[in-house]
RNA sequence: GGAGGCGUGGCAGAGCGGUUGAAUGCACCGGUCUUGAAAACCGGCAACGUCGCAAGGCGUUCGUGAGUUCGAAUCUCACCGCCUCCGCCA
């Protein structure tokens, strides 16, 4: 959410920060209830003052056994036109949250422009690709050979886009989560969380999914009426540890690493990649997140995107890093780093991070703030980062680690998780 | 699932329907004292919204939401959460 007191005062340049994005707004009807809005709560605030002065005073007159009749009478009068007022005041309040709510993060000032992901930035390229003299094959003809990926079985039970993992693969798909967590919490000093996989709404308003992407997620009815959410990522459950709270700014930033599956209804992508596990309504991601001061959120974001580099750099995967373009990033985001990692059978490179930093946008949803010593509370800020996702990486890893004969090599970081296991073997 | 109890400020803990946004203690901040620190003493210390150049004013908030009332932390109802006991259970 953006600070209000920002639309008032600056309403040009907000708009200016969302053209970038190609988020032409019109501020008009909000100028309009804003000019309402003052006109009427003005106007509550001093019956209610009116009102609370004369209360007042009925009760000093009844201490005194003196008669209040006529007090009563006068503040009869306010009872209608004071609840009036009340009345139109919420309305106008909800509208003016319902607009803000639904009005993206402001791009940061180093942020590329460009309309989509043509005009994404390579900031950094890491390794180089694999050299294969044969035709490297997929990771779908990869995990099937090697009797461990199971894509029908995964839609007899469920649907397409869920898979069936088997054997070794599934231990693969393990192994690597385990040393992504294990990396994270020994070497760049996360802290490790088991959350609920369902949320409630306000945790979606919270990071910014709710209002406005609801047909993105699954939804569970529940017999009473009420409603949860299956996290799309883990970002939901950890980032919304803090909502609500003022925090000692000294004691930040807190840092937390969290494996959990993610869902996701991929609403709007019908027919983009449908083959293999690309693109799923259940995969597996370990989630980094930091709770940072606002002054030290924008070196977080950097060292945060480095310790996602660090998973590839370890499983000696070739990627590059982009910087999102401002039309490019998601809603709650002032900038993005996407790690892109190299698919050889693809022949390019496919997202497997996303690391953002959110400044204040999602702080001001969730109400959560930090305190300087003897200070006010003010917005912390947010950021996170997939460190990684982690049914990717077991793609990447196929494909890259593949051999001739339909083998796949184990990453040396990984034997450690396989039991010495060297190779994947077709059966 | 059954029975009972409880939800107040950063924490602990008071609070007859009426100058209570809320006693008191701890914590925290400033000061006196001290070579320094501690102790003691004095003073300050909720959040949010809104109006205002500012000083400051006004409003809202005692789990949440409705209601009764001129007036609600205090009364009524519903919901949420927590605790204790019983039952069941991965």
């Amino acid at each position: 959410m953006l600070d209000i007191q920002l639309l008032r005062t600056q309403p040009d340049a907000v708009a200016t920060g969302l053209a970038r994005r190609g988020a032409a707004i019109d501020l008009a009807p909000f100028e309009a209830l804003e000019a309402q809005r003052k006109q009427v709560q003005t106007q509550t605030q001093e019956l209610q003052a009116k009102r609370n002065a004369l209360s007042k005073q009925i009760g000093m007159l009844k201490g005194k056994g003196e008669d209040v009749a006529p007090v009563m009478a006068e503040v009869a009068g306010l009872g209608d036109a004071l609840k009036a007022n009340e009345e139109k005041l919420a309305v106008l309040l909800a509208e003016l949250d319902a607009f803000v709510s639904r009005i993206p993060n402001l791009p940061h000032a180093s942020v590329p422009a460009g309309r989509d992901e043509t005009g994404n930035v390579e900031v950094a390229r890491w390794g180089t690709p694999p050299a294969f003299d044969f035709a490297p094959k997929d990771h779908v003809d990869l995990g099937e050979a090697l009797g461990g990926l199971d894509f029908a079985a995964g839609v007899k039970i469920s649907g397409s886009r869920f898979t069936l993992m088997r054997g070794e693969i599934a231990r693969l798909h393990r192994a690597l989560a385990q040393f992504m967590l294990d990396t994270h919490t020994r070497e760049h000093g996360y802290t490790e969380l088991y959350t609920p996989y369902l949320v409630n709404p306000d945790s979606m308003f919270g990071t910014g999914q709710l209002p406005k992407f609801e047909e993105d997620l699954f939804r569970v009815e529940r017999s009473d009426g009420s409603r949860l959410y299956l996290i799309p990522t883990a970002e939901v459950p950890v980032t919304n540890i803090v909502r609500g709270e003022i925090l000692e700014t000294e004691k930040l930033p807190l840092k937390f690493v969290c494996h959990t599956p993610c869902f996701r209804s991929e609403a709007g992508s019908y027919g983009k990649d449908t083959r293999g596990m690309i693109r799923q309504h259940q995969f597996d991601k370990v989630e980094l997140v930091q709770i940072a001061p606002p002054e030290a959120s924008w070196d977080a974001l950097e060292q945060l995107t480095g310790h996602a580099e660090t998973i590839l750099q370890k499983l000696n995967l070739h990627y590059r890093k982009m910087a999102l373009c401002a039309g490019d990033m998601g809603f709650s985001a002032a900038k993005t780093y996407d790690l892109e990692v190299w698919l050889p059978a693809q022949n390019t490179y496919r997202e497997i991070s996303s690391c953002s930093n959110f400044e204040a946008f999602q702080a001001r949803r969730m109400q959560a703030r930090c305190r300087d010593k003897g200070g006010k509370p003010r917005p912390l800020h947010t950021l996170n980062g997939s460190g990684l996702a982690v049914g990717r990486t077991l793609v990447a890893v196929l494909e890259n680690y593949q051999r001739a004969d339909g083998t796949v090599v184990v990453p040396e970081v990984l034997r450690g998780y396989m039991g010495g296991v060297e190779a994947l073997a077709p059966r």
